[in-house]
RNA sequence: GGCCCGGUGGUCAAGCGGUUAAGACACCGCCCUUUCACGGCGGUAACACGGGUUCGAUUCCCGUCCGGGUCACCA
């Protein structure tokens, strides 16, 4: 391994959505390699013909390149150790596999589901494996089997005795004992590998240095090593991440999964998440750069990714905490990004038209998710039906009675305005003020809660009369004064 | 239940034998202010427990407890 290239592999199964576990492993692979000049392969692992979901591919390619991860090497692309999908390698893998059972390796096991199911009831309590009933059946046995044509699978033989160990860099060397391990199964009745055997050979076969996963795998690790072992092959660096968690409404705490919320990077990005704020806040979930920064980029990220920051213990995936990367996000763009990015959402709270950047201006600063962007601006659409109550503000100073008095004078003014900009608004209501001798409050209170209806809005009286403008901005002004009638 | 792994504030987390135990999110308060938000300032809050080792343990060892993972013809 010593001197060789870097080689790591995202290896999904194409199920359906990206898990946001599955998109950390793939960041953290990518990142080990990129920042090692290595290679980053994406390998298919469609073993399961079961669970095979159509279009699942195209989301993984989807969401990869949504958040910037290039893969150098992958079925779309090609490369050097195709084929990159497991269900073209077949022959390779059985070919691997009868190597094995020639070397008394591995054998042929001809247990039926019902046998095996039988021995799972018997020893549940147990939680026993495979009792190895074929390991040692005779060779013309076998031989007659075979030829009447019984299925069969083909399973690793374990040694019985002695211990497996292995040196993962986050969590250092882990022992197993190899009566913990059971006989496992290499190819499947429908002449599939099953997930490990693939991942090997594949692993070797593709030259992958670095084998990083979830830390769920660390106790089949060893089956893996036996398996290399068996094989001759030098074993890769393991790499096992700390697995993501989810808080659950009573308190417990479980694998993240659909209960906690949206999961899956699509599902995040559904709820007006961005994809590099979702990418920044997974990053950090169970790795520390050295300082104290929070806010990377990918490119940054290449240059200051080290395994050593990689932590052991989980984590929780905490909302809150995403929400904030997403603002921080959405704050520093430009304000041309974005309103493009808002325009969807816009258009879903009103199909009149305004000045869309003037109203992406006030959000910026506000907005946490993009979701919330329809909610916070539908008042422009249709001034919402409210209490004169709402005119009543302590701190402003307005009641029913000033607020009447202002209305009548701000309707005056803005009537005369013939360029209605932010600058003359602003002019207007501030010397209105002066004039009746209020403090600003006082008068742009009731201005605003006229104008929208509403007790909160982003922006102030003056953006939000700009963005009205004049003749929607003094109809519903009379409206309020009405009210205060 | 066996095996494996983990345990610093509510959350993410620095720390790697001697520190006033960082920082961020969330929360609370103040300031700014035409509401809210942004921004600025400040605050509450943590080494699971019990034994060792050591002059000295959050840091090393053991036990307990707690949490998680895994025990498939799923990956």
């Amino acid at each position: 391994m010593i001197g060789s290239r870097v080689r790591t592999r995202y290896a999904p199964s194409p199920t359906g959505f990206m898990h946001i576990g599955n998109l950390r492993t793939a960041l953290y692979e990518y990142l080990i390699a990129k920042s090692n000049s290595g290679d980053f392969v994406l390998r298919i692992e469609d073993t399961d013909q079961g669970r095979f979901v159509d279009g699942a591919i195209d989301t993984i390619y989807n969401s990869l390149r949504m958040v910037g991860i290039d893969y150098d090497e992958g079925p779309d692309i090609g490369g050097n150790y195709g084929p990159y999908i497991q269900s073209e390698r077949l022959e390779i893998y059985s070919k691997y596999a009868e190597q094995l059972v020639k070397e008394g390796k591995a054998y042929y096991c001809f247990c039926n589901k019902e046998r095996l199911e039988s021995l799972h009831k018997e020893s549940s309590e147990l939680f026993l494996g495979y009792d190895r009933h074929c390991r040692d059946l005779p060779k013309e046995e076998v031989i007659r089997l075979l030829s009447e044509g019984v299925p069969y699978v083909i399973r690793q033989k374990v040694p019985l005795e002695g211990s497996t160990t292995f040196e993962d860099s986050v969590f250092g060397k882990i022992t197993v004992s190899n009566s913990e391990i059971e006989d496992q199964i290499l190819i499947k009745t429908d002449g599939y590998p099953t997930y490990n055997f693939a991942n090997v050979i594949d692993d070797h076969l593709m030259n992958i240095t670095h084998v990083v996963r979830g830390s769920e795998y660390l106790s089949s690790t060893p089956k893996y090593n036996l398996l290399y072992e068996s094989f001759g092959w030098e074993i890769p660096t393991y790499i096992h991440l700390p697995l993501i968690m989810g808080k659950n409404d009573d308190g417990t705490i479980s694998k993240l999964s659909k209960r906690h919320g949206a999961t899956s990077f699509e599902g995040l990005i559904n709820e007006g998440y961005l994809a590099e704020a979702i990418l920044n806040y997974i990053v950090l979930l169970g790795w520390c750069p050295e300082g104290n920064q929070e806010i990377f980029s990918l490119g940054e990220l290449i240059k200051v990714f080290d395994i050593k920051g990689i932590s052991k213990s989980p984590s929780i995936f905490d909302y809150d905490k995403l929400r904030w990367f997403n603002a921080e996000y959405i704050r520093n763009m430009s304000l041309e990004n974005f309103t493009n990015m808002c325009i969807p959402y816009f258009k879903k709270a009103t199909s009149k038209e305004f000045s869309w950047s003037k109203v992406a201006s006030i959000l910026q600063q506000r907005v946490t998710q993009l979701t919330q962007i329809p909610e916070m601006i539908k008042f422009l659409d249709i001034l919402p039906d409210y209490s004169k109550e709402l005119f009543i503000n302590k701190k402003s100073k307005t009641n029913i009675e000033n607020s009447k008095v202002v209305l009548k004078n701000v309707i005056d003014e803005l009537e005369n305005i013939n360029v209605w900009d932010y600058d003359n608004l602003h002019n207007a209501l501030i010397n209105l003020a002066t004039k009746l001798e209020m403090k600003n409050g006082t008068v742009m209170w009731p201005t605003r809660i006229a104008i929208s209806g509403m007790q909160v809005t982003p922006g102030g009286a003056i953006e939000i009369l700009e963005i009205l403008g004049k003749g929607e901005s003094i109809k519903r002004l009379k409206v309020g004064l009405e009210k205060l009638s």
